[in-house]
DNA sequence: CCTATGACAGACA
DNA sequence: GTGTCTGCCATAG
């Protein structure tokens, strides 16, 4: 009861955070996590973007992992998420890797590197 | 109830 | 840099 009307709190919310990633910029699956209020859902992210990308026309090809890298495999997603980033502006090597100190989306008022020590130490 | 599975992430060798 | 391991947590069977 309680703990669904979270999850699907959560999931809202991640939607939402999802949709304001601005052309040009990407995300990584823990900060759209973080963003929606559990640090630790990265996993949610991913199936959220696998089960609503095209429901809710989500700008599914903006969220990579925080190796900066296209986390769908090869003949599987990867090219088109990779043609689709290029089309915007970002720069994705053959490898599928992108330079996050340039693309990584950081919304007013956050800093992720600084953020990601924070709560390394608060959960530590 | 229990196990397996992920478009994940961090730590460590 | 790579590979492995562990923690994570909703879902599916």
């Amino acid at each position: 009861m309680e703990g669904e009307r979270r999850d699907m709190e959560f999931e809202r919310r991640a939607k939402e955070i999802i949709k304001a990633i601005p052309r040009g910029k990407v995300a990584t699956y823990a900060q759209v996590a973080a963003l929606a209020g559990n640090h630790r859902a990265a996993r949610q992210v991913a199936r959220v973007l696998h089960s609503s990308s095209d429901k809710d026309r989500l700008p599914w090809q903006r969220v990579i992992n925080s190796r900066g890298g296209i986390s769908l495999k090869r003949g599987h997603g990867f090219e088109q998420q990779r043609r689709l980033l290029i089309k915007e502006g970002v720069c994705v090597n053959r490898l599928g890797r992108v330079d996050l100190d340039i693309f990584l989306w950081e919304p007013v008022g956050t800093r992720m590197a600084a953020a990601r020590d924070f709560l390394r130490k608060l959960t530590r």
